[in-house]
DNA sequence: ATAAGGCCCTGACCGC
DNA sequence: TGCGGTCAGGGCCTTA
């Protein structure tokens, strides 16, 4: 499940494949995973363009484009929500491998290929990437994620703090397991209102947030779930994160400041987990 | 404006 | 062993 470590991760392994590469061919096997254009304009118009820029928003992925001449090109953006995963390998005659919903052929002989088996992520080819990710909020470790920002976003809620951090237009990258981990690490129950925190707590929760993200980019993400469900990074290999998680799939056990066991529940519609002393009841 | 629920998908997992 | 039911869950959409 990319969350921002995983997209940054994903990103970086990347790029010393693509950077220069010239796309010679597009392919799609399922429709359904070009958002934009329709799939046809889609392999027309990413043809011949060559990859320049290699960016992030949020959970994005952003490739900056390039026509023969070096004249500006699209920008193909990349969501891998739940189980995709982009890899290059050598151009075979073989069938696509399993779940393999589209393919980008490059002038060395390679492909870059996205497969996700849950059919839940999307590529775009845009002109201007501002009209897919241009409601996306400030990313954690921009100064604009400052305390004064949070707390103005906070202000009034009534819905879980938990359900917010997981609002894209507060924070841009946060999912499920940075969202547990973060509040933990700033000792506040995932139950709270958001609008219930003091400005110490805002204040906390913000670093929390930063921590924990930057800790898991270090790590290059955290790989959970197992066979085609696992995220692995693009040559296949694991994140480093998954075992420094501190409640995030540890319910039952002992937490590793008090050894409470950690509780599990539900907040808006995603499994939460926190340390019930630690975070308090809220 | 906020909040709550549905939807998309299919592999993994559980209980019988 | 096989089968059916349930779960996971990001972002967008619809409904109050």
């Amino acid at each position: 499940m990319p969350e921002l470590p995983e997209v940054e991760t994903a990103l970086r392994d990347l790029e010393p494949f693509l950077r220069g590469r010239t796309i010679v061919e597009a392919r799609c096997f399922w429709p359904g995973v070009v958002a934009a254009p329709e799939p046809e304009p889609f392999r027309a118009r990413i043809a011949g363009q060559h990859f320049v820029h290699f960016g992030r928003r949020g959970k994005y992925l952003l490739f900056g484009l390039a026509h023969a001449d070096g004249a500006p090109g699209d920008t193909l953006i990349v969501h891998q929500r739940m189980t995709g995963r982009l890899f290059v390998e050598a151009q075979s005659s073989a069938e696509p491998a399993a779940h393999v919903h589209a393919s980008l052929l490059l002038d060395d002989g390679r492909a870059l290929h996205y497969r996700d088996p849950r059919k839940f992520g999307r590529l775009w080819l845009v002109e201007d990437a501002a009209s897919v990710v241009g409601r996306l909020g400030p990313e954690p470790d921009d100064p604009a994620f400052s305390v004064e920002w949070l707390a103005a976003k906070l202000a009034g809620r009534g819905a879980a703090i938990k359900a917010l951090l997981l609002d894209q237009s507060i924070c841009a990258g946060v999912g499920n397991i940075y969202a547990d981990e973060a509040l933990f690490a700033a000792r506040v129950s995932p139950a709270r209102p958001g609008g219930s925190l003091d400005l110490d707590e805002v204040a906390r929760l913000r670093a929390g947030v930063r921590e924990v993200l930057a800790r898991a980019v270090d790590r290059g993400g955290s790989s959970l779930g197992s066979g085609s469900t696992n995220y692995a990074r693009p040559g296949g290999e694991s994140g480093g994160f998954q075992g420094e998680h501190r409640v995030f799939r540890r319910t039952g056990q002992p937490c590793v400041v008090c050894a409470t066991p950690i509780a599990h529940t539900v907040i808006g519609q995603r499994s939460t987990h926190y340390c019930p002393k630690c975070q308090g009841q809220g």
